[in-house]
DNA sequence: ATTATTTCTAACCGATTGGTTAGTTATAAT
DNA sequence: ATTATAACTAACCAATCGGTTAGAAATAAT
């Protein structure tokens, strides 16, 4: 009976993740969302609620994308230096038109505050805490390393890359390699 | 022949500073501006331009509240051992009620976007490169190391002071700890 | 072809944004 | 005491914020 959807959910979500990529949660106001996603404030808030539930969708979707690369640092059996590679591999994601947003989970824990909604906050740690658990996983291949050194640097390494993120934005490519290179020299 | 100014410059400014170092830019209404400083919009336009202008003596402010933990390092003579505790110190810095507002420059960088205010980035940049350079001169100290070794291991530290800024917004002091250790293993 | 249902357009909402301005008040020099 | 000047108050501005809603358009089952 009902008239049908011209759009995908799935779809505008992904373009709504990238406004909130380059602009930040703020600075995304409807009406950029609405050009973006290429549908108006109707539509998005019947499907997806309110601003807030965009941006929780987005930031599934930027996990769903990050999710690559985490698969194939799971994949590479190469132990530290399959995360050596992560974090170049994140400075090419990061990048659009040679120009680097950062991470978006970074971004958005370095914008909000500690009043923000719940569940981003909530999405915000969880998020980092799996990656975190993904580099302790790779760095116990290291048969020689205890469990309290593998969580050590698997806190320096989820830090490490909170820098990456931030630093994408503002350093060349000499000292991001200068600063990744430091990074992995005792590991 | 002219009325007085109630309020002192320099001192609405730190309230200003404070303001904006807690909320980020954009989140910092002129109405919270108001409140902060004590002042209304007429007094602030009248002193600073514009929301801008408060924005920029803001960073001046913080410079010269960051410059003292920096004259600490340049005075300690203690080399690596030095800058470690700069971090150390910067993590006290950062907190107000035993809540993390981050460094300013670095919570700047990462809110603001490629079209931002020119004299905003240029602050940003210049601060950025000073406490840099400020790294350098102190590992410069060791005379083993060589010039290039130098730079790079700055370039190095400059970044992790990125992460560590955003890292004390959402980290625990185990995990900075770690974090830290880490950072000094090597140096 | 009719009808029930949902999507969509577009105008609209109050609140808040950064910024301005007319008019009042205080002050220091005359 | 008068007066020129600047500080102040408070009302105001257009534009934009996130969010709502009435009515038109489309569609699939009947």
């Amino acid at each position: 009976m009902p008239r049908i959807k011209k759009y995908n959910e799935q779809e505008v979500i992904e373009k709504a993740m990238n406004a909130f990529w380059h602009n930040g949660y703020e600075a995304t106001s409807m009406q950029i969302l609405e050009k973006e996603m290429g549908i108006n404030k109707f539509s998005i808030y019947s499907s997806f609620g309110n601003k807030n539930g965009v941006f929780l969708e987005s930031l599934k979707c930027y996990k769903q994308k990050l999710n690559a690369l985490i698969n194939k640092l799971k994949d590479s059996n190469q132990g530290v230096a399959g995360i050596k590679a992560y974090f170049y591999d994140f400075i090419a994601f990061s990048k659009e038109n040679e120009i680097s947003k950062g991470c978006l989970i970074t971004n958005t824990a370095n914008e909000i505050q500690q009043d923000a909604d719940e569940s981003i906050k909530e999405a915000l740690y969880s998020f980092t805490e799996n990656v975190r658990s993904v580099f302790a996983q790779v760095l116990k291949h290291d048969a020689t390393k205890d469990q309290a050194t593998v969580e050590q640097q698997a806190d320096y390494l989820i830090i490490s890359m909170f820098g990456l993120s931030s630093a994408t934005r503002i350093f060349n490519k000499k000292q991001l390699d200068n600063y990744i290179q430091n990074i992995f020299i005792n590991l």
